[in-house]
DNA sequence: GGTGAAATAAGGGTTAC
DNA sequence: GTAACCCTTATTTCACC
């Protein structure tokens, strides 16, 4: 399913369902204007296609006691597709790690991390991130506070 | 609702929600060994603590055309209170930037930012970002490929 | 529309402090 | 006693054919 129709009630039951997944089938049918039938009918395809990836619960990182984010950018000794592969294994290893892009330009990867306090960051780096071999320099920049924090994709 | 237990079935149920919000109470009754009258009072007093924020469908974001994916550094001129509380506000105006974070460090604030291509970067970067007063410097950083992109917290 | 399954509401039992 | 936790049963609502 690669060229799926992408149309404008599509993009609104999209839209909808990254704002609120927990609507019923029939709530969602009465905001596009369709049949429940219909209606249920494209979500399947949408799920089946893979442009619906997953349904989630977000939750406050702050009630749960994570109380340190930060964005870590690493740097890596040798640029070699062994190098990078084993780093790109290693890094899916620790749950504390949100986000992990491979960058353009001078800096290799960016991280985004996760975890209670600052002890706990500092001990992450020092014992879980910076072992993985092949990290030449890290320098990590601690977030103060969230403007935006949203995973709905623009349609 | 502050001190609210977070006991080890608590846990459990966020967990498997964060992996799976799709799931049918009676599923999540099964997993976690409670009657499903119970998980669901456990579940709906996570969402009348705010503990679970949001439930939402995740997309697929290449499916979707948006191919380009940017991390960018934003300094202000100057860093009065005034100053940020505009930014803030006019930040939250664009829908292409999904993170947003004040910095601790050299650099004020971190973006994520997501569109269709390069082209429409640009036009970002130079229409939209930088019209908003008081920013001094920015410098991006081009996403070549995403090795970990995960929005469940570990617990 | 119809059917079976699931969510929700109501009521009661057990244990710990 | 009472508060926290859990269960069962009954009713309503929804997904699905």
């Amino acid at each position: 399913m690669k060229g799926m129709q992408l149309d404008d009630t599509n993009l609104k039951i999209l839209r909808i369902l990254q704002d609120d997944a927990s609507l019923t089938n029939q709530e969602l049918s009465n905001r596009i204007g369709l049949s429940p039938a219909t209606t249920l009918e494209r979500v399947k395809k949408l799920e089946q296609a893979g442009i619906i990836r997953k349904y989630t619960a977000l939750v406050d990182e702050k009630k749960l006691n994570k109380h340190i984010k930060a964005y870590i950018f690493i740097t890596m000794k040798e640029h070699s597709n062994q190098s990078l592969i084993e780093f790109n294994k290693r890094i899916k290893d620790l749950p504390e790690v949100l986000e992990c892009c491979r960058l353009a330009g001078e800096k290799d990867y960016i991280l985004k991390v996760i975890v209670d306090n600052i002890e706990d960051f500092e001990l992450f780096t020092r014992t879980r991130l910076t072992t993985i071999p092949g990290i030449d320099k890290t320098s990590s920049s601690i977030v103060l506070a969230s403007i935006v924090d949203r995973t709905d994709i623009p349609l």
